[in-house]
DNA sequence: TTAGTATTAGTAACGGTTATCATTTCTAAA
DNA sequence: TTTAGAAATGATAACCGTTACTAATACTAA
């Protein structure tokens, strides 16, 4: 199977790259219409597979949540605000020696290690010291697991 | 709401401890059906999502596969197997400074991480060994995309 | 005993994602 | 250029893990 840039694929991935917000498929599908009106959502969901395939969008995925496209094939960590549902990349370099301590304790093969937080952005923690009784939850799971239990 | 230990809560979670496979709930489904077995498939998500919230088992998620549960609630690491699907504990005590260096270099408040490892079990590694040619993924996501853009 | 609340079994609905398929577009060899 | 095969598209249906709904039941505390 050889891999075909087509107009539609090199448009999703280019909208990708532009946006910093992770987006959904959704979201893609929409920012995508603008430009190629008649494209179907079928389409982009393909075509994110085939370019995450690829290695030119990393796919993210937080607990029972739609999934997020990244159009930065480099190896970053995500943390995702557990208040207004943003995900942001981590200034941190990945950990190598994560995967080390691993491997010499186990007889297993370790090919890749994903590693993601959780937490409050500056923003809403600015917003929950003001008006501490009026906030609600989003980009949280959709049932109704708790915070603590979740390991995702 | 009062958390009521019913008897379809405490075998589940029963069960659940018995078990180190972290399975899916319709295999928690399965192996509760036989001490009740009128119990519904409704209920045993329910009561997982319950047990998770009050911090006796925890939820699982390794890309786009079916949740897993995990009846021990005291921290630690998973490790997936991308051949046969398999999860198992990291036996490598969780690393606190983690959060710590995100917490210096942003402001963000860092309320808990999640860290995964992918690979292959020792089992598989073997089995690959003696017959290259003639493994299939399991345990891998539905859909197509390639191990290098995952990142969940 | 009783009133109120939580939970259950059974089942329908939900929604993000995939699969299907006829049609179109691309590619490379003739 | 043709032309044949392969890949991709748009439209839509299907999938399936998970949630929501409902009437009936079980528990709890006054």
């Amino acid at each position: 199977m050889n891999f075909r840039m087509t107009r539609q694929r090199r448009i999703i991935l280019e909208e990708l790259k532009k946006l910093h917000s992770h987006p959904t498929a959704d979201q893609v599908y929409q920012i995508v219409r603008e430009r190629i009106p008649r494209i179907s959502l079928g389409t982009v969901y393909r075509n994110l597979g085939v370019l995450a395939e690829f290695g030119h969008v990393q796919v993210l995925e937080f607990g029972n949540m739609q999934r997020r496209f990244d159009g930065s094939p480099g190896t970053h960590y995500h943390v995702l605000c557990t208040h207004c549902g943003r995900v942001e990349d981590v200034p941190a370099e990945p950990i190598p020696a994560v995967e080390e301590a691993v491997r010499e304790m186990s007889d297993w093969e370790i090919t890749r290690h994903r590693l993601k937080f959780f937490g409050v952005c500056p923003e809403c923690r600015e917003k929950i010291q003001k008006f501490p009784m009026s906030f609600h939850r989003r980009g949280e799971r959709r049932n109704g697991y708790g915070d603590e239990g979740i390991e995702d």
